[in-house]
DNA sequence: TCTGGGGTCCTAGGACCC
DNA sequence: TCTGGGGTCCTAGGACCC
């Protein structure tokens, strides 16, 4: 059996966890110094991957401060069309859960506390999480704001074996932070990330090698990397339930069902064996920076209610052009392959896009494959919900063809461009935009932007 | 007033090239 | 002048993750 341990994080008096749930739980020994038995101190060399996942993340950060909202359901995110983001474990008990509609999420818990996202916060908390980590091991992989992989091999003979670190990790954050988390602890990541779900609250999962397929086979299928909720329906009407059911079945037969990738994927994790290593990074994407380049950037918007009026869908997209544009010259990227993206009001979608001969990070070159793909869609009073601009296949811009900067520049709006990210950073996105954009709301105080931004003054080289 | 926004990866068909 | 087989690129859609 693999072991879940629930522990006070202070003093030196530790409790075994409950044993109500039918797992059971080995005494973890008190003060610092290796944990007692064999098992424990045969897993620092056996599972040296942890996974790190902070309990109801926004939930928790949105009420640290908030002792009024401690025994309160508490609910972030929400408003008009919107789901949850997070919920603290009050507001689950009543059924509430991540990405659920707002809606559905207030009947199920009306006297539950809505609160709104803030994302400076969370990103604040989430760097200095993620120091943390680092103070343990530099290999730390992190996979979003409130979640990181941690390969902890190189320090254990300096902070002890994994389960040790473990505690100390959730202590210190605890600490710092006021906020709990949960850390599955095992020799691979996969296996340390279902850990760390099953340790969840405020636990921790060991899953020492020899117990790895106990531990997984019961598991259903949906818990599998990859399985979501489509893929899970299918396995189960093949009788596929368990993962147990998957790895007992031939990876041929796998891979004609869900695809070859998908089919062979499931099979190393339904044994535990993916390889996969734990690679230092930060998550780029959440404005921490460092780590791979993105492959593409975009940014969507749900209209506040549905549109068939052809100008408010193009200003929309002007305005997610100009926004994706900016934060790729930002990033010093462009990118060659456009795509926008249309949800209507019965919630189908389509995409549609265009692969440019060069790449580019102007707002007006992509705003003009913007526009050629939404007209070619010759939408007639269709209602539309959504709409969304991507550019895709990115490289770093001083890789683009000289011929390229040159082209751009001819027709002055590289210049226009640059001129209006460095009034955005000094004076917030809504200072300058497309004059398309201020037309409606009466904009004489910026009219000299956008003078500046409707004609380009042409560069003198 | 059901169903957000940021991404990644896979599949499949057709074009095109060798 | 009867046909194979890769490889790559492009496009559209879909599934998934956080």
């Amino acid at each position: 059996m693999w072991h879940r341990r629930r522990v006070p994080r202070h003093g030196a008096l530790r409790q075994r966890a409950d044993s109500a749930d039918g797992m059971s739980a080995l005494p973890i020994g008190a003060g610092p110094g290796p944990g007692p038995g064999a098992r424990t101190g045969a897993a620092s060399t056996t599972t040296p991957i942890l996974h790190v996942d902070m309990d109801a993340f926004y939930a928790s950060v949105a009420t640290r401060e908030r002792p009024d909202l401690q025994d309160v359901p508490v609910i972030v995110g929400g408003g008009h069309r919107g789901v949850v983001l997070s919920a603290n474990y009050l507001a689950r008990q009543y059924g509430v859960r991540s990405a659920m509609t707002a809606t559905r999420a207030r009947r199920l818990c009306p006297h539950a506390v809505v609160l709104p996202p803030d994302y400076d916060t969370f990103t604040t908390v989430s760097t200095s999480v993620m120091a943390t980590f680092r103070q343990v091991t530099p290999l730390v992989e992190a996979l979003s704001l409130d979640e990181a992989f941690l390969d902890v091999r190189g320090s254990t003979r300096r902070l002890g074996p994994p389960l040790q670190i473990a505690e100390q990790l959730r202590a210190t954050i605890h600490d710092e932070q006021g906020i709990t988390c949960s850390v599955g602890v095992a020799a691979s990541v996969s296996v340390a990330k279902l850990a760390s779900r099953r340790a969840k609250p405020d636990g921790v999962v060991v899953v020492p090698p020899e117990e790895m397929t106990s531990f997984l086979h019961p598991l259903d299928v949906g818990e599998l990397y990859g399985v979501g909720e489509k893929t899970q329906a299918m396995l189960h009407r093949l009788g596929l339930i368990t993962v147990g059911d998957v790895a007992h079945t031939p990876l041929r037969t796998l891979q004609r069902a869900v695809g070859e990738a998908l089919g062979r994927q499931l099979h190393d994790l339904s044994w535990g064996t993916d390889r996969r290593e734990v690679v230092a990074r930060t998550a780029s994407a959440f404005g921490l920076g460092g780590g791979e380049p993105d492959k593409s950037m975009g940014a969507q918007e749900t209209f506040g209610r549905d549109t068939d009026d052809r100008a408010v869908v193009l200003r929309e997209m002007l305005r997610l052009t100009a926004k994706v544009a900016g934060r790729m010259r930002t990033a010093g990227v462009a990118g060659r392959t456009v795509t926008i993206t249309v949800r209507f009001a019965d919630f189908t979608t389509i995409t549609r896009s265009r692969t440019l001969s060069e790449a580019t990070d102007g707002t007006q070159e992509v705003y003009r494959a913007v526009t050629g793909l939404y007209d070619a869609l010759g939408l007639q009073r269709a209602r539309v919900r959504l709409v969304g601009v991507r550019v895709e296949g990115l490289v770093p811009r001083d890789r683009v063809h000289q011929q390229l900067v040159l082209g751009e520049r001819e027709h002055g709006w590289s210049e226009a461009d640059r001129a209006v990210d460095r009034a955005t950073r000094r004076f917030g996105a809504a200072a300058v935009r497309p004059a398309s954009l201020i037309d409606q709301e009466g904009a004489g105080r910026v009219r000299s932007v956008r003078a500046s931004i409707a004609a380009p003054r042409r560069p003198d080289r």
